[in-house]
Parts: C-alpha cells; structure tokens; sequence
DNA sequence: AATGAATGAGCCTTCATTCAT
DNA sequence: AATGAATGAAGGCTCATTCAT
C-alpha cells in the first residue's frame, strides 16, 4: 500500500532499526537484510533510501551523535550555574535515551569502526571535541585553566571507559552509580582546588 | 621438509599474526588467510591447529591477557609500599608493550566482541576481576574500604576510556599523560583523604 | 499538470534517448532509469508506454531501421543511372545521420543481441534483404547476374566490417575513407567485368 | 576429489567453458554460476583462480587471439609465395576452428565490449595489428605501397563483416564462401593491376 | 607437518517491474 | 499523464571450512 512522503518516515525507521539491530548484535557485523527486516521493508528499499550499507551506517551514527548533542543543548539551557553546566553535560551522557544497552552497544560499536572508516573517524571526533567544550564552559569557572582541561579530559576519558564497562552488560555500572563516579572525580578535583 | 615439535611455533606465530592483523585493520572481521599469510603458513593450518576462526581468537585474547597479567605480576614483584603497588599497575597498563595502537586496536576490537561472544565475555571479566583486585591489593592500605573501591573503579574505567581515545589514533593521549592523568586522578583522591 | 497528447512525444523521447544511452554506454545493458532518466522522466513511465524493456529496446532498433530505409528512399530517389543507385546506397550507410559513433555504437549493440533474441534478429534479415536489394536495383545492369550477386554481399559485407571498426573508436576509418574503400571495392568490380 | 597441478586443467577449462557459454548465448552477459557450470566447478573456484569475472573475460579473449596467432603463425610456415601467405592469412580466418558459431559469437560479444573496455579494446587493437601486418607481408610483394594498404584494409573490413553476418546464425555465409568472397575481392584487386 | 583444491552459504547491490495515488 | 514507493530475483564476490594428498 505505497503512499507519498514516505521518505522521512522510511529513513527514519532504517535508522531506528539500525541503532536497535547493532546494539542488540554489538557490532557493524550486522546485514542490511537484519536492518530492513526490522524496520519492515526490503533490503532493497534500504539501498533505495540511503545508496550502500556505509551510508546507512554513517547516517545512523549522525543520527546518534545529533540527539546527543540535541540533548546536551537542552540541558545546558537550564542549567544556572558554572557547576550545573559540567553537572548538566555528565549527566546527558548517562541519561535514559542515551545509557540504554543498546545505544551504548551500538556507541561502542561505533569507535571500533572509526578506526579504519575515516568518515566515521571524523565524525567521532566532532563528538569528543563538543563534549571538551561543553565541560569547559563550566569547569573554566571553576578551575585554573591547566586543572580545568585536565579534569575535562579526565571526565571524558570515565565517560568512555564508563560506556565500555556498560557494553559488557554484565556486572555493569548502572545509571545512578556511573554518574555517582564521575560526580565524584569532579568533585574531589573541585576540592582540591586550594591544594 | 616438515619438522617435528612445530606446533607450539606455529601455534604463537599465528597467534602473533592474529594481534598485528587486528590491531592494522582495527577489528576483529580479519580473514583466516590474512592471519595465516602474515604468519607465513597457510589458512588450512590455522584451522588444523586451531579449529574454528573463533578459537584461534580466543587464543589471541587469552594470550593478550596472560601476558598482561604476568607484566602486572612482575610490576608488583618489585613494588615495596602499598602506593607503589598502586602506581605499578597503572604503569603496566600503559607500559611500551601494551599501549601500542596496534595492541589497543586489538583491545577494543575485543570488547566489542564480547558483547556477543559469552566467552570472550568471560575472559575479560577475568581481566576486569584481576585489575579489580590488583588495585585493592594497594589501595586497600591507603583508603577506607568504600573510598577504596570508588577508587578502584574509577582507575580502571579511566584507563579503558584511555584505551578508547588512544585507538582513534589522532589526538589521542600519548604514555605519558595518559598515565599521568590516572595518577592525578589517584592522588586527588589520596589527598581528600581526611575531607 | 498532465497534458494530452503527450504519448507520441514520450516515445519518441525515449527512443531518442535509448539510442543515445546505448550508443555511449556502448551495449544493450543500459537500465530503464537510465534511459528513462535521460528523456527526462520517470522509469515507470517508460514501462507504461513500451511495456517491458525488450519492448523499448525493439522499437527503438525498429525506428533506427525506419530511419535508415527512409533515408535511402529519399537517396535512391534522386539516383539517376545504375551506377549512381549503387552509389546512394552506399552514401547512406556512412551518411553523418548512421555512421556517427554513438548510432554505430548501437547498431553493433543491436547485431550482438540478435544473436540471443528471435525478434532482433528477425529486424535485422529484414534489414540485409532491404540492403541487398537496394544494391542489386543497380548492379543487376551493371554486372552479370552471378557477380552481382557477389558484388552485393561484398558491398553489405564490407559495410558492416567498416561499422565495426568504427565502433573501436580509434584508429578507425572516418565517413570519407570508408566510403572510398567500398567505392573502390565496387570500382575494380565493375572493371573487371570484361576480363 | 582433490588432487594437486590442477590449476592449468581447471584454466583452461573454465576458459573453454566461458567461450562456449558466450558463444551459445551470444554475449558476455553470463553469469559465472553458467561458465563454472559448465566447466564443472563452483563458481567459487572461477573467481579462486581468476578473481573477478572481468579477469576471466580477458583471459578467454586472450586465449581466443593466442588461438588465432598461433594458427597464422603456423599457417604462414608453410606459405612459399607472397600469394600463397595472403591467402594462407584468409583461409585462418576463416578455419575450422575460427569460424564456428560459438567462437565467432564470441568474437562479436567481445568486439562490443571493447567499446566500453579500454583493456578488451587493446587486445583487439594487437589483433588488428597482427592481421594487417601479415596481410602487407604478402601484399606488399603484389602491389604498390598504396594499393597494399587499401586491398589490407579491404580485406582486414571484409573478414570482420562476414564474422557479424555468420554470427546471426541463419542465411550465413559457410567457410567455403565466406573464403571464396575475400579471394574475389584479392584477385579482382590484383588483376587491376596494371589498370 | 602442511597445503592446494574445492565448495556452500551468505551478503551487498542492482534492476526490471508493479501498484496506488 | 506521471511518479514515488516498493519488492523479488538474481549476480558477483568473499570466506570459513573441509578433504585428499
């Protein structure tokens, strides 16, 4: 039963498909035949829409690295304080939409792939460089500017590891006692301030 | 002009091809023969002393992890006071042998396998247990027991968020700050001892 | 905003852009889309009026045969002696309207695909006999039955020789030197008669 | 049944497979899955020995004018007069071998092809080549620099038009007047001699 | 001990074709 | 009149795996 305009709605299912069939298989390996059949097309339809399997992929990711930072934007806004805005950023890295098994799979499958894809390689990199800022925004008013970007990076770097230890789905930080550790690092860097 | 008592040659110099391989293409989808070739035998020998493609990367990872483990093993032999316990594992960790980008490659490749393979699940657990409990070994005297676990996590998700950065392979922190950023990390937390 | 009446200036669109498609991509494997995309509209549209491709693909050898008898009508038409019959014939083979490389391209395209298909082949003989009897409205007054007949299917064989060539793209022989060799051919034919 | 030495059998069958299949269908539109078929073997072990289907084609090609080379090579031994080689140069191109269906549908597929292949279309350029050097060495003795040249290319056009009109497989030419054409066509030449 | 030979299964991708609008 | 939507079928190619030698 073909209508019109089912372009937008087709890519975005492609892509919803996508996220769900990596994070759930953890890993790229995954076919287009799995992706179309979960979002309830052909595989052919799929090439339709996005040309090769890399196009969908890099859409997909795009799609990931976008509601991130659609959702960071959000938070920084009411965020008050100096303090609120790093509390903010962390916090969106663990949040519901974002912390879920799957998406952190499909994360995670993501850096793999960036190290022989250079467009994916790009890609990432504009992620890690909008966190660094975003945690700056705050920590530069808190900190002396050498202590401020290595706590940045030292924030970044729990994230991360944080995600990887989520991925193995198994005796796994979950939400409250990932931000908790993070949180924590934070603090003490804060305090230790007069040191 | 075959030779007798091959095997364990044949056996470590596929197992050698197998890292390097997966570290160059950065992932865990190598071909047999690329394994084999670059061990200089044919595919057909691989699968006789192996079995199954995904024994012969099992051995890889039990491999990666053994010789992780005797470094560590050996770091701590020599280390006398509990912080110096602490600090030889972190060293280890970023030691010349295990953080080169093409053993990080291999590393992360791992990781993402694990979230379908149980068994490669299971080996790293062991490694997550062993850097857990090496950790304790040295923080245990010098924090309370809970600060002492925060700690531990802490350390440990910072250096496969480390890892992580490290595989992207541009930007990415080299030995010495990445060490450098743990042992800030740990010595904050040393410090806010009496907070 | 459809109009009508549009469905003789779609086919003809199409056929224009059938040969123009085939002759540049230098065979018959051109897709619909292609060839649909090049007239300007839809591949759907293309199959609404022709039907299937072999159906397109007919037509379009039919209106290049078309073309051709048309042109040697109007030539044979202003051909005063025998002598000058043959001559028409032959100009028109190499005229600038058939023996451009992109309509060569698709006669050879076409001669290739008679070999699988009953139909084509059939357009062709249809073709051949036409040639064959426009060349022997002339030789028959100049050459003994039997020669004529030779004469003919020299002449034919020779044309379909040169379009080859021409084909290659390079190296090949231009309009004038093909008609000289085909001149040249008929000339110490005609010569020979008394020997 | 394995057994060792078997890539030249398998070569050279799966080229003799590819000619028959190109020359039955009449085009290089097969699929391997036909032409390993046919040779008897997994078309797995077509792409093993010859990589891409496009290595395959070429190959055959070139086993078709290695073929043909090596009959005028022959064929040109044992000509004692500069009469004697042009005919001997004809009557190979037309031979037993040269002149079956399947191999002359196999030429014409692959004289199509040449318009889109830059490698297929250097292998036919060497094939001219060859042709029109062994027709001079004989026509070189019989006439003038000039009306040599004219009679090769003559002859070079004939052999190619009466391989198109034998490869539509109905009302064709058969060897012995394919032969008898061309030799009409030289002598009438030669006899102008002196014109 | 070691390998060449061989294949089945699977994936990406293309394309003619159909259908509802 | 015209098209976007959608798919089934098919082909090229890769690869892990097996087997006889």
């Amino acid at each position: 039963m073909p209508k019109v305009g089912m372009e937008p709605v087709r890519r975005r299912a492609l892509i919803d498909a996508a996220i769900s069939t990596i994070g759930e298989r953890g890993g790229l390996d995954v076919t287009m035949s799995q992706i179309a059949g979960r979002a309830g097309v052909s595989s052919a339809l799929a090439h339709h829409y996005f040309g090769a399997k890399d196009d969908l992929l890099q859409a997909t990711m795009r799609h990931l690295l976008a509601e991130l930072a659609s959702e960071a934007r959000e938070a920084l806004k009411t965020a008050r304080t100096a303090r609120d805005r790093v509390s903010a950023v962390i916090a969106v890295s663990f949040s519901a939409s974002q912390f879920q098994p799957e998406t952190v799979g499909a994360w995670l499958a993501f850096y793999v792939e960036a190290q022989k894809s250079p467009a994916m390689r790009r890609l990432l990199r504009v992620y890690a460089r909008r966190l660094h800022s975003d945690l700056m925004s705050g920590l530069r008013h808190l900190l002396a500017a050498e202590d401020a970007i290595v706590a940045a990076e030292g924030i970044a770097a729990l994230i991360d590891g944080l995600y990887i230890r989520r991925a193995l789905k198994e005796d796994t930080p979950d939400t409250v006692s990932a931000v908790r550790l993070v949180e924590d690092y934070l603090e003490t860097k804060l305090q230790s301030r007069g040191t």
